[in-house]
DNA sequence: ACCTGAACACCGTTCAAGT
DNA sequence: ACCTGAACACCGTTCAAGT
């Protein structure tokens, strides 16, 4: 037998009503799930239950499933391309800040594999219906174009179309860190490896000097 | 009012039994719909009730809808193998056939997205859990180790480890049928013009000539 | 406006039972 | 051996109703 007063009636919550910041709660919960579980695990109800919710109580703030991790995509843009821009600056740009800045992308790969899989696993129609998300995804992108160029006046990259060589540096890195989170390389040569010879080779090629 | 004979009872097959190969129908049904429809669509109702079988049916064969993803994923695999070697064959070997390669590697991602998908989304667990499918991942890896060691002795590509090259052009075929089939690449700049910008780029970087 | 429970039409998987 | 229907414990989503 337990010494405690006797219960209130259910749960306390002085008006049960608005809940501080229910959107911003459901996405960080959300991608508490993700991190942890999985981008499968993750339930609407679960997401509800675990913040003391009703089950339908998340269609007042995201249209769907879909459009919720549709926003998850998007705090990812936003945080890759935050730490695109300072490993970029904060290794003083040129050659060595290009190379900090695709050690990085496949970091955060790394770091938050399952928020990366929503970026990038299909899971979220890239298209038009989400124009938040596209932008996003295109001012990450823009960073690397911006060094790109910079690089280019520099005399370190070729002249060829910087957004189209970007395209190509985003596909390497890209490969690198979806190769890592996917377990498809071996034991015993981390990612971490794999990513500074892509970064090398990345500038020379691997044909013969 | 249609003119028929009154239907037999139901269905006519013979003894309403064995079903020739039901674990290859089954297999091939799940690649129909999933290129069909995509991954997400795949449902093991669904498959059972296309084949005329019942929802449990299934579970004689695989053990569980992961299994039957395997499965799949394994068939990918060596389709990919088949068509890199007719490639790197096909067009004799050497740097043409090693380009020929990278681009049959994107145009298979490309004609079976849904397929790619299965084998890199992360849907199946690589590890131990199911061995023919490492086995063929291997072998597929290995057509291109293999080219990289021959394009070596032709002088053709740096003498570094070739699993480590390897990996490293994996990696950028990779990432560039990743953002082709994820609809990351802008339209009017389609994905075999990143693809061939990509081979070209892989012998002799980006850096100033 | 914001939240609720009940209900609907789905899932994957298990299991005792049939041939 | 191979297949079956019923049942279980889940889903996402809709909707009338509450405050």
């Amino acid at each position: 037998m337990r010494l405690m007063a006797a219960r209130k009636p259910e749960r306390k919550r002085k008006n049960a009503y608005h809940h501080g910041n229910l959107r911003q709660a459901l996405l960080d919960q959300a991608v508490q799930t993700i991190g942890r579980q999985g981008v499968e695990a993750l339930t609407l109800r679960g997401v509800g239950a675990n913040l003391r919710v009703s089950r339908t109580a998340l269609y007042r703030h995201f249209a769907d499933k879909r459009a919720l991790l549709a926003a998850v995509a998007t705090e990812g843009f936003r945080t890759l391309r935050t730490a695109l821009l300072s490993a970029w600056d904060g290794a003083g740009r040129g050659q060595p800040g290009f190379e900090a800045m695709g050690l990085a992308y496949v970091r955060f790969a790394i770091a938050n594999p399952a928020y990366y899989r929503v970026m990038f696993g299909g899971f979220v129609d890239q298209s038009s219906a989400h124009p938040e998300l596209v932008a996003e995804a295109r001012a990450a992108f823009q960073v690397l174009v911006d060094s790109i160029v910079e690089q280019q006046h520099l005399g370190l990259v070729r002249n060829d179309d910087p957004e189209r060589l970007s395209r190509y540096v985003w596909a390497v890195v890209h490969g690198v860190a979806m190769l890592a989170i996917d377990g498809q390389l071996p034991p015993g040569h981390p990612a971490e490896q794999l990513a500074a010879l892509a970064i090398g080779r990345l500038r020379t090629g691997i044909g013969v000097g």
